[in-house]
RNA sequence: GCCCAGGUAGCUCAGUCGGUAGAGCAGCGGACUGAAAAUCCGCGUGUCGACGGUUCGAUUCCGCCCCUGGGCA
């Protein structure tokens, strides 16, 4: 990795499902010249529209979307793959004078694009077959007793109830002879490949809840049931995680017969404000974020225009 | 009007052979560096429908009343 003159300015908007950051973005890119980076983890899966609340194509016309439809449902997509092709766009975007506007309601890939990534091999199916076996045959305790073995410490770093992280741990250890979180010490996301100017937009569940309620209705109405019948049709055994995501899930317990079509728009509308929830919980933690209200426009601009002037 | 089944946490319900009650979901709080819209963890006082009776003690037994289903007239 050269030392190239200077990080490359980008501008990074998060917040709650449906608060309005791809509104937001978009103003920011028609002001400033920019061009939008999807940082939704299942707005890049091809196929999955409806009830990942895409930008519309007249969104899409007013600025230009990257990361959006950039997999098939039934290929990997994690962390690492979203910074590489994020990093991507956001180089091609430098070259041509662009500024490049992160949007998305995925934590993680965020936190992992401005802090980097712990440089461990990704995901490694032999050995998850292997542990997922362990896991099946014996139980979450005797899977973490078998990281424990090898690496007593883990007591302290690994939640042992939680098998995809106890896997995760082994399959590193496995990998590499070193504990997951020892690499992870030596990280901390401290890397700075940027220098980000960082909006999230506060929205309380009041606020949102209506809102959420709306957008579920539109989504159902614009054909959300068709869109899983069609994807069925592709994917017979809904195989694909994308299948696990809010709607997606709900939908196919009523195809499936196991919850009631009139309890539907309920049914995800509430897994929908659960989930603001828990971006809300992310976000708090993060660092350098500046809050700002649902449809606040002119002191985001004007902050934006200083940041970029600097 | 009569008969039956119910009325317990925001919702669905379990339970108490009489010693004032607990699950799931929701809600709230939290964890989480290659599955992250995932995964995992913590948090449960509510006139146990109302009133009266029996009892040391009733949400639990008895009586009466009210409400909700279903059936018979």
């Amino acid at each position: 990795m050269a030392a190239s003159s200077k990080p490359t300015k980008i501008i990074v908007i998060q917040g709650a499902t449906a608060s309005g950051k791809t509104g937001l973005a978009i103003e920011l890119a028609k002001r400033f010249s920019g061009e939008i980076v999807n940082a939704d983890s299942l707005q890049m899966v091809r196929g999955f529209d409806i009830g990942t609340a895409k930008p519309t194509l007249s969104e899409r016309s007013q600025a230009a979307h990257h990361l959006i439809d950039v997999v098939e449902p039934d290929e990997p997509l994690d962390v690492a793959r979203f910074v590489e092709m994020a990093a991507g766009c956001i180089r091609n975007l430098e070259k041509s004078g662009k500024l490049s506007i992160i949007a998305g309601g995925t934590g993680l890939y965020v936190r992992a694009l401005l802090g980097g990534l712990v440089d461990l091999p990704g995901r490694n199916d032999v050995l998850r077959a292997k542990y997922e076996k362990t896991l099946e045959e014996c139980g979450a305790e005797a899977l973490f007793a078998t990281l424990a073995a090898q690496a007593p410490e883990a007591e302290q770093h690994v939640d042992r109830r939680n098998p995809r992280r106890v896997i995760r741990a082994l399959e590193v250890l496995e990998l590499t002879g070193k504990p997951i979180w020892q690499w992870q010490d030596e990280h901390r996301f401290a890397e700075k490949p940027y220098r980000a100017l960082r909006f999230a937009i506060d929205a309380s569940t009041e606020w949102l809840r209506p809102r959420v309620e709306q957008r579920t209705r539109q989504m159902l109405e614009n054909g959300l049931i068709e869109e899983v019948r069609s994807l069925l049709r592709r994917f017979p055994d809904a195989a694909p995680k994308a299948f696990e995501a809010i709607g997606y899930r709900q939908v196919l317990a009523v195809i499936n017969g196991e919850a009631a079509e009139s309890e539907l728009a309920s049914a995800i509308a509430t897994a929908t404000v659960r989930y603001a929830r828990k971006q809300r919980m992310w976000l708090r933690k993060e660092h350098d974020i500046k809050w700002i209200a649902p449809g606040e426009l002119d002191s985001v601009v004007a902050t934006t225009a200083d940041f970029l002037s600097r």
